[in-house]
DNA sequence: AGTATTCTGAACCGAATAGTTCAATACCCG
DNA sequence: CGGGTATTGAACTATTCGGTTCAGAATACT
């Protein structure tokens, strides 16, 4: 249920989603969302938590070798890429931080930081120390700006694209930075 | 007035913003802006048009010489940091895409391309011409990521930083480029 | 000063919104 | 089969929304 709830959010965004799409999208009618959830800032915090949970990020980001690897899987599969929606939902929702609940900005603050440090791991890897933090930075950063535009054209082939120039990029500053190292 | 509007639609988007907020930011009231506009999406849709066409972007990446000076500039000062909003409305605004009137989505596309071959040239000073569209497409995507990054934590400090690291990146990337050809 | 014009305030409208209530119905399980 | 439990449909409320109207006040022009 919550399921079917995570793409109306996602494409309208909390303000822009209203009660007859999430029916629509879910099968059940008004009176079993509301016996469910409080309200709609509730359905939006609990799909939203339902998201972030469920998703791959986390388990790409753990999954051994810990490594340059694990971050191009994350760029490449962490943004869904399904013609219904894409892009990401957390990312998504950080344009909408002014409307949404305070349960919402601290589970997408929350997450920021655990996903921020699962990356990390991954970067101390392969980078040398003093640039371990600029890299995370870059890679958060790059990985918001595919979730944006997905929005407005979802291309998969240029996202792959993308994602390898981007890393082609991380590989050379890799070596040469061990290299000066 | 257009100016006056332009936070209100950057903070809450199209759908988020609605008339009362615009009448209190822009101090005319109903009458007076419906005299003006056809609708709120009219609104949006001049605000929006108004913003990107005052905006510095075009100025910056057009300015001689051309070449990562001005991408750096582009990325530095495009964004804005001002505590009232942040980021970009043009990107914000592609995450309502799936809410916005035809006009405003060709307005951003428009846009998207203008800028991107504004981008073009500047790379093209300095890069392979094998390697230009991926650069540039990287320079997007993190002028992207920057922007919507900023609605959660507008930090002047770490601004300047990421793109400075970003930019070391692309210089690095440059040069060694330019010694392989 | 007098006239034309613009702008404002406030009332008003219909539609859509989130949210509630409850009788009827479907379903499940003993 | 029968009784308890979810689930539904639909009516209903209250509020907010975008948008309209228009008389009056402020403003500008001559």
């Amino acid at each position: 249920m919550l399921d079917k709830a995570i793409p109306v959010f996602w494409r309208y965004g909390l303000a822009g989603a209203n009660v007859q799409q999430l029916e629509a999208a879910t099968g059940v009618n008004k009176s079993g969302l509301y016996s469910e959830f409080e309200n709609k800032d509730d359905m939006f915090v609990e799909a939203l938590r339902r998201y972030l949970e469920t998703g791959p990020a986390l388990r790409i980001l753990s999954s051994r070798p810990l490594g340059l690897g694990n971050i191009e899987q994350f760029l490449s599969l962490a943004p869904a890429f399904s013609g219904d929606y894409a892009g990401c939902l957390s990312v998504n929702s950080t344009r909408d931080i002014a409307l949404l609940p305070d349960a919402a900005v601290r589970l997408i603050s929350d997450f920021n930081e655990t996903r921020m440090a699962a990356i990390r791991k991954n970067v101390e890897a392969e980078f040398p120390q003093d640039q371990v933090d600029d890299v995370c930075d870059l890679i958060w950063t790059f990985f918001s700006g595919i979730c944006i535009d997905a929005n407005l054209k979802a291309d998969v082939g240029a996202h792959r694209n993308r994602v390898q120039a981007f890393m082609r990029l991380l590989r050379g500053s890799a070596s040469s930075g061990r290299a000066e190292a």
